[in-house]
Parts: C-alpha cells; structure tokens; sequence
DNA sequence: ACACTTTGTTCGCCTACCGAACAAAGTTCC
DNA sequence: GGAACTTTGTTCGGTAGGCGAACAAAGTGT
C-alpha cells in the first residue's frame, strides 16, 4: 500500500542532490500553457540539445504532445509543447462528517464528474466505505473509458492523519471506524496509489493550485464548519507540524474568561463560532427579537449562512460576530506566522464582503506592523468541491514531483531498452 | 555587499537540480566526528571511488584533514576524516536595545572569546557602530592570529529584518538609524561577508544547532525581554513569513477586554508579561506586601529573575502569573502549529522548573489533542551568549550549505587546472 | 593458517550533458 | 524582393563526472 510518502527509492541522499531533469522538464512544461524546447532549455537552464532529447522522450510517454507551432520571436517559430491534461483522471474523495463527495478530475484540476450523497460517515463506517466505491463508480462510468486511465485515488478525512501511516483513522475522533479505514479496498479494486491527508490540509492545497492561493507562497486555509480546522501552505508545501495535527485553529483560546471547551480549554473560538455555538446564539437572538427568516423551522449553519445572504438582520448581526471573533485569532495568526494570505471556507465563505469587511478592521485594530494587517483576507474561490479537488490535488502533485507514478514515466527512469 | 541570501548563482533551476557532491561531502563530514571515506559512500549513496577522489578534494582545501585510523569493523580499518574546526572563524554580533555583544566562535559553535558592553543602543547609531568594531578588534586580537581566517560576520538585530535588504533597518523600531545599519562598515573593514537577521530568529538558530533544540525538527524559540519575540525553526530552516516578521507572538491577544497595548490590540501577551508589564506588577503587589526582596532599590526585570532564584515570595508569585500567561500563548501556538519543542530564552530562562512546571501546567489543560500536549516545553541551554552564537551560526550554516563561502572551496567550483 | 571482511585506490567504461555546426523557418531593413 | 540577421530544432563529436570491477592492504574470526 502506498502512503502520501513516496516510499520508494527517496533516501536522505537522493533528496538532496535533486531530482532527475526528466522530472523537472515535465513539471515544466505542466505549468506553462505551450512552452517550446528553447523556451526549455532556457528554463532548466541546460542546453538546446539536451532539452531536446527530454523532450524526445516525454513525447514517448504521451504527457506531452506537440501542439501547433507558436508566434515567431524574430526567428523561425517555436514548436510548441502542451502537457495532455487529459492523458489521466483523479480520483478525489471528500469524507466529511455527514456526507461524502466525488471528484474525478484531470490533470489540470478540471472536474470531469461530480457527485454527493449525504450519510451519516461517524456511525457507519461499512455503509460509508460501500457509498464510496458506488459514488467512484458512478463517475468513472459517467467519463467512459476513463477507468482505464486512472492515476490515483485522493481521500480527504475531517480526521488528522499519521504520517507514518496514513491509512489509519483517528480513534477519537471516528471512534465507530476503530481506527480502521479499510482505504486498502480502494487500492485493491482500482489497482493504483491511494493517498489520504487532512481536509483543511488539502483545501489549502486545492486554494493554492487553483483558487484563492495561486502564486501566494505562505498562506493559511481555514475551513468554517461544525469544527474550524485551518491548513497552512509553506512555500508550495502543505505544513503539517510534528505530528501531523498543525492548524487547529479552532481550539485557539480568544477570551479566558470563556465558556469551558470539550478540549479542556476556555473560551476556544469554536465556543464562539463553531456549528453549535452558531446555533445556540441564533436561537437567544431569536427569543429578543422575531420576524427573522431563521424562526420558522430548524436552525442550522448552512440556514443561517440563506438568511444572511437574504440579508435577514439576525443572521447578519451572527456573521458580524462571527468575523470579530475569527479577527481576533487571525489577528494572533498573522502576528505569529506572517502568512501572506488567509483564505476562508466551508460556512459563510459565499458572504464575501459582508464576513470580509468586518473582519478586516478588527484584524487591522489588532495587529502591530503594517506589514502582517497587509495580509490578504479573502474567502475560497472553490467552495464546497474545493476539499475533494484537493483530494485529487494530492495526486497530482505527487506524481508531478516524482513522475514515476505516471505510468508512462517508469520505463524511461528504470532502464531503457 | 552581501545578503543573508547567497546571491551569487542560485538561479531557480539550480535549486531544483540540488547541491554538487562536492557540497554534500563537506557537509557530512561536518555533521559526523570522524567518517571515514566508505562511510562517506554510503551517506551520500555513492561509489567509493567517487567518495575517495571528493575526500581528495576536500583535504587539499584545508577544510578536512585525515585524523588517524577508527575502529575496524571486521576488515581493514578506516581513516577517519575529521572536519577541521580552526581552519576559520566566526564573529557573531548581537545588538540589543540596551547592549552589544561579540562572540567569536570556530566552525564548530564553540566561543573562543566574548564581549559584552552596556550602550544606548537605540538613540546612538554611531556610537554602537564604533563600539561594535572595537569589541570585533578586540576579541580578534584576543585569539591571536584569527582575523587573517575570518570567514563572516553575523548580526543579530532586535528589528524585523528585509529579507531582500539586510542591511536596512526597521525605522518605526529603531528611528534614530533612520533605517540606515551602516553595517557596511564591516565588510569594509574585514572584508568579509556580512549576514544580518533578527534576533529571535538567531536565538531559534543557535538553540537549534547546539542547544535545547538539537535534532529537533519543528520547533519554537521565544525570548522573553522587554519585548517578547519568537523564532520558528521548521524542518532545519528559519522560518521566516511572508514579509520577514513572523514570530511576533507578543502582540497575540490572550485576553480582548485586557489592556489597551501600543499595537492597538487589547490584552496582548507583552501587556501581562513585557519587561514593563512586570515591574509595573511587581510594584503593585509591593504596595500589598512588604518584606520583599524587591522593595528596597529599582525594580528591572533581571532584580525579578534574581529574587524568584532567592526565592523570595512576590517574585514568585510574578513568575507563576508570567508561567499562566505564557502557557495561554504557547497553547494557542500548539494547537496552530503543532511543533515538537518550544524553548524558552531571555529572562526568567535561569528559572527553569519554577517556570516551566505551572507553565506545563497551563498548557495541557488548555491543548485538545494529546500529541499537542507532548510537545516539550524547555529552557534555553545557551543563555545570554545564545543571540550572538546564533548570528555566528547563520554564517556557519550558508557556509556549509554553499561552501563557496569558504575561501579554499572557490578554486574547485570554478574551475580547476 | 585459512577464509572472510572491510577499506581505499586504480583504471577503463558509460552516459548525461555540452558546444559547435548546420538546416529550416522567420523577421527586418533597405 | 532580396540580403542580413534571429530564432528554433537537430546532429554529432567531445568531455567529465560518476560507476563497477579488480586489486592490494589491513583487519577479524576460527
């Protein structure tokens, strides 16, 4: 079974003297939209022929083909180069606490299919594990032919995950699923790679390739949920502390004086702003004032976040206090880590501006230098899919930085005929 | 002049392609006391004709010399190779708001001469620049012979440092510089190259090199002074933000209805803990209680480190209010970032256990997951020397991970006869 | 004394990469 | 429209950094 490490053949020493220019060319020539062997050479800095041999081989693999030439710079025209988005599909898998979502996408990130199904994942793992097969199935069917392609599975988890053994479950926190995720059938059934991460981990992954985090080198996710989890992205790089729990953010103390926390702790922010805590003041509201959308039927987050977006005064008057707590632990977050972003999502993502805005001035009344309140707040620019497109995100991000996960690429690093 | 970033041809395709062997090679040698060539081979997964011809060349550049025959291990025994720690040395600055101190060190952290002198810092940029040069001349001459194999200076500064402009100056905290360092004076003189980096940072470096944080990976550096700062150490490098201000944990709130704090939040960590915040404290609760330690002369911050090592009450209980307080802090920054060490340096440091136990204390009640709880909470090993040993340890380190710094390593890289 | 290990060197080989040269295809300027 | 210049992409010999095999030197264990 594989784990998010790649296990095989990455030694201390390999790491350090860097990765095969075979590698490096694909990752290139990935992230430019149509770039010529010149424009290759240029950037590997290695010289025309040899970008040329490169380029000869990744035209074996079929990742790469040759797509019409490009305009003249004063000389003969470019040939250029488009890395074959659809060459392969991602499975992204999003396992939430009461629904399970499926991506299948390419490798540009575009999603081919979609589904979701709400199920109750805490108490059912066995339902929960045959749901997944059934909802990858469905998707797989739906972009025909496509099983055949298939480069890896992604798993998003609302659990931490080991780095040593990423196929295990928090007990704790899924104590039905025994620490037990029988992941491993996914494996055995489609026959390819299967890589599991934290969500917020890989919703900051999903915003820094494709939404709200592209070219921003350090930024934080913060997924606004039942819990608040948050993701850091260092450098291109998902942080993920000792042991593997970095960016619960949730559990942040704001106020010592505060009510007491499962965790033990006072006054933690997701006493202020998680599900519950949403829903508990929603209803005091409602006993002073009436005539608001929320009265009539049950009060949920994801209702609260309607009637804001109606501009009903209760709800607005919750987002309000919603982004003056979240300012004061991003206040402390941008103090202590100096992201260059912070990217919200999950509940309350789509208010945009009416969250952003206050937020904003209370993180700028509470932060020193000017430098850290220039920090971007800015809200997901994926939401709700972000978390399995990130899934898949992991995938490929995977097999870009060690290309033997491309099927095509195994032959030309082990040894050519 | 020269910025904490080895300017000179990095470009982005050399980082991906990795360090030359030769590099590489240095660098064990340097981490093990006494390897031998085989042992090279297998560290950096080399033939051992290769490891051979690189000790080759390493042994003519002065830097590595054959120090005797090891332990057989079954078959002929080894020469070992023993870095050599007096072939340079190292002149490490730190400049407080109230103090300069030099430290000169080997290539091995270890001080060969110190000096240290009380100065007005903050409103006399000349006089420090001059008095900096003397204490340099001074520990120069002291071991005799050594400015001839200077390889660096470093400088720790207690301001947020550019990353792209070393040599300026924060002018919002330093405003009688007006940004200007002066700095170049140094390069000048002992034509060398010059690193500058902020002192908490420097603080992380060193603790992390020889101190409380060896072989630790993620891990936190908070020095306790008039101001509270902090240094993130992550995965062997400074981590250091998007903007180069990362670890201002003192402007963390820990209580919104605190305090009004300069930076414009309320309740931050320096209005309960700063050097102010405590004599302020220190003075109210004498009005209480007389009989203390403190009551007769000017109560600082090191009178309150000293009377708590007496332990005289009050002073005690300041220490058990600063543990409280802190332990709010460092919880939050468990939760968020998940490192496996925090160190505690500056004042109060010499405590120790008086600190650390309510501290410990503090902490785990208020941390939700267990591995977050693990974390160690530690003193500094290397006290007041540890700032200046840092400054010298950040030109040690870009030395050894790009040794063309070294003077006897320029000739192999560039091109030999 | 013998077999077996480990270390360190030598030497030929292989291959990834380079530079120079060249053809093909454009652009610019007169 | 043609000459001069550019840029792209390929070919081809050269080079050097690293490898493996072989070997001598110096150990250990039985």
């Amino acid at each position: 079974m594989e784990s998010r490490t790649p296990a095989q053949g990455s030694s201390p020493a390999d790491e350090a003297r860097g990765r095969p220019l075979l590698d490096l060319a694909l990752e290139a020539i990935w992230h430019s939209e149509g770039m010529s062997r010149a424009d290759l050479s240029r950037r590997l800095e290695v010289s025309r022929s040899t970008a040329s041999e490169l380029v000869g081989d990744l035209l074996d693999t079929g990742l790469v083909a040759e797509g019409g030439d490009g305009p003249s710079r004063g000389g003969r025209r470019p040939i250029l180069l488009k890395f074959q988005d659809r060459a392969h599909v991602i499975l992204g898998l999003d396992m939430g606490a009461t629904h399970v979502a499926v991506a299948l996408t390419d490798l540009r990130g575009r999603i081919l299919a979609w589904r979701e199904e709400a199920h109750p994942v805490r108490s059912d793992p066995e339902g929960t594990r045959a749901l997944m097969i059934r909802l990858c199935d469905t998707v797989l069917e739906e972009v025909h032919g496509s099983a055949s392609s298939l480069l890896g599975i992604g798993i998003a988890v609302a659990s931490p995950v080991d780095h040593l053994d990423p196929l295990r479950l928090s007990e704790t926190v899924l104590p039905a699923w025994r620490g037990r995720s029988g992941f491993e059938a996914l494996q055995k059934r489609y026959r390819v790679p299967v890589f599991v991460d934290n969500d917020a981990n890989l919703g900051a992954l999903a915003e820094g390739w494709w939404g709200a985090g592209r070219g921003v080198k350090h930024f934080t996710f913060i997924k606004l949920a039942t819990g608040i989890g948050a993701g850091h992205m260092f450098g291109g790089q998902i942080y993920r502390g000792a042991t593997n729990v970095a960016g619960e953010i949730g559990h942040i103390s704001i106020d010592p004086h505060g009510d007491q926390c499962l965790c033990g702790n006072r006054g933690c922010l997701v006493t202020f702003i998680g599900g519950e805590a949403l829903v508990h003041r929603a209803q005091a509201m409602l006993a002073d004032e009436a005539g608001s959308l929320l009265a009539d039927g049950p009060i949920t987050p994801g209702r609260i976040e309607e009637a804001a977006l109606l501009r009903d005064p209760v709800a607005m008057q919750l987002v309000r206090e919603v982004a003056h707590h979240l300012g004061v632990a991003i206040a402390g977050l941008l103090n202590l880590l100096n992201p260059e972003a912070v990217i919200l999502g999950g509940s309350m993502a789509r208010l945009k501006d009416d969250l952003l805005i206050p937020l904003r001035e209370t993180v700028v009344r509470r932060t020193l230098v000017s430098s850290v309140a220039a920090a971007e707040i800015r809200v997901s620019e994926l939401g709700p899919q972000g978390i399995a497109l990130g899934a898949a995100t992991l995938v490929l991000s995977s097999a870009l930085s060690s290309p033997t996960l491309f099927p095509g690429m195994q032959n030309l690093v082990a040894g050519r005929p």
